[in-house]
DNA sequence: CTGTTAGCGCCTTCAA
DNA sequence: TTGAAGGCGCTAACAG
């Protein structure tokens, strides 16, 4: 069934069901209708691919994710994907695959501007008219993806050029949260384990925790740090740390749930209790940490929500080729549930 | 950049430079090599969406997940996505978001009928080629979708009347294996806990676990059954029944890895030790399950291959209309941690 | 307000 | 072995 077919049922020419199906030109009410209800009793639908031809404009957006079997990939592609599919648009998926290719080692940017490169071009070739590209880890990523002259917005990273718009999360508030939620369970001592330095989040989740601390009337004199590369193992050696302290934190907050869980296994393979002994608050709410003992209080990013905005994002910057903002920055929620303590009097 | 232009710079006309990209038609090797150093000195390639109007095939599949946050799916789609790319295939993704829907209600048919009907009608606009369909449950799935017109391939599921092609694992074997290791492990009191009790995968591992059992000298008398639904609560109800006990089994086989470590889970809030008191073996392989204490022995699904045969059924599909095995079956892995002990002489 | 028509970029038949 | 030409289904400029 095309244009033609439908046009000879309703007894017009061709340009006015084209008129009637897209609100263009100029058509009298009487026709539309008419023409709108064939169009609807035989089920038609117009050809996308005659139309994108036409038109150059396919009505697909590509996903570039960075592992599609990274924790945050899943959620941000559920959120993008349903917003997309609501407004017409087709989603086209590609994953780089970056956690096997190049490991942990994300800074191998050479590299990965190679697979990236490769990826675009299947984008380019699908004539996507926008892009969202979905990083694994949230970092700074200009200098990596080509310059590009379709839509392109990041999420879960950021661009410290601000040439492209993104879609990121607050670290710095509730990391300020966290720190009011351990001095109102009367924590007078408390510690966090780092991310890697370099790593802005993990500069701002440091800041905000002590600024939350000061503002509870916690000197930071009373503030140990633990230095960590985000992985379990870096917790387990936060906790070796913590034992050699004469004067001890009687909570830490991990900057990321996999030290958090590192340094729950080595405290309890110490035979410690938590949250007894020591309380723990974690970064993520990732499901990999969802079955701990005890239960790890932890962060949640909207994951679901990026996804959804930078896809509205990128759909108002095909449609007007610019947005207001430039980044957008979501806020996260606190997960309570079990792995901090109340400290009774002293 | 269009083939016309190509044609003027090659001095050939449109037709031979479709040959020669194509390896259609009759054109000399000479002209041959020398539009192709043209198009390749131009960086060309032609447009996917006129070739996709001309030739009626869009050279895109699509995959419809029932829910992306699923545990499976990101492998599955890792594994398609993979093997569609590397054969020149643009891959799109659906999500039917059917956890959030419908809920843990996997059997509401008509919902999920309708939820797919639209999914099925955005992929024929798409103009997919194929579809791989990937289940969040392993079930049987047929009336489940339409009749189609154009390839589907079930992943993760399956089809009673062998409608459909599809690509799965086997149960049998690998429960055989988790018999024979538990077995090994001088274990001659063994306990199952079942998913439900009308799931086919549920009967294939009971089967084969009790075959496994019996070809190791293990008698079904000393085999303890518990009911189970897959679900968290019913691994920690088998341990209440597993509690009352008389004479109680030293290892249970729990058929995934949220009712091992729910049983787990109330086995140590009742203060036993494992493995030490009770081994515990689980399948699925869940990132969930990660981290528990003791790390839970367990069974791994071949998703990244699932979604690898799936992708690669479908495009012989696509290019033969037909293929010799409507059925693939994988192959799961064991994967031994922690939650199983030995049992020392009697 | 309505209809005719020229392409969008490509493939493929057919004639030379 | 090569090239001219028609047409896939649609949109939009233009003529009526």
């Amino acid at each position: 069934m095309n244009m033609k077919e439908i046009a000879e049922l309703a007894g017009v020419s061709v340009a006015a069901v084209s008129y009637a199906l897209n609100g263009t030109g100029n058509i009298s009410e009487k026709k539309r209708k008419e023409i709108l209800e064939i169009v609807k009793k035989e089920g038609y639908s117009p050809n996308r691919i005659a139309k994108s031809l036409r038109t150059k404009k396919s009505s697909t957006i590509g996903i570039m994710v960075e592992d599609i079997t990274s924790f945050q990939t899943p959620r941000i592609l559920n959120g993008i994907n349903e917003y997309a599919e609501k407004n017409g648009y087709t989603v086209i998926l590609n994953n780089l695959g970056l956690l096997k290719k190049t490991g942990k080692n994300i800074d191998a940017v050479c590299e990965h501007r190679d697979i990236l490169k490769k990826g675009m071009e299947l984008f380019e070739k699908a004539q996507v008219d926008g892009i969202v590209y979905a990083s694994h880890h949230d970092r700074d990523v200009s200098g990596l993806l080509p310059q590009f002259h379709i839509p392109v917005v990041l999420a879960y990273c950021y661009d410290m050029t601000h040439q492209n718009y993104c879609v990121t999360y607050d670290n710095t508030d509730i990391s300020k949260e966290i720190a009011k939620y351990l001095a109102g369970h009367h924590h007078k001592d408390v510690g966090i384990i780092c991310g890697a330095d370099s790593s802005r989040p993990a500069q701002k989740r440091y800041s905000g925790y002590i600024e939350g601390l000061e503002e509870c009337g916690i000197d930071p004199e009373h503030v140990w740090s633990f230095t960590g590369d985000w992985e379990f193992e870096s917790g387990e050696a936060a906790y070796r740390q913590y034992k050699r302290l004469r004067v001890k934190p009687t909570a830490v907050f991990a900057m990321n749930d996999l030290m958090a869980v590192g340094f729950m296994d080595a405290a309890l393979n110490d035979g410690k209790k938590i949250p007894e002994d020591i309380s723990i608050v974690g970064f993520d709410n990732r499901q990999e940490c969802r079955f701990t003992r005890p239960r790890l209080t932890t962060v949640d990013i909207p994951l679901e929500q990026m996804g959804k905005e930078s896809a509205k994002l990128l759909l108002n910057l095909i449609k007007d080729g610019e947005a207001d903002d430039r980044k957008i920055i979501l806020p996260c929620s606190f997960v309570e549930k079990e792995s901090v303590a109340t400290i009774e009097s002293k």
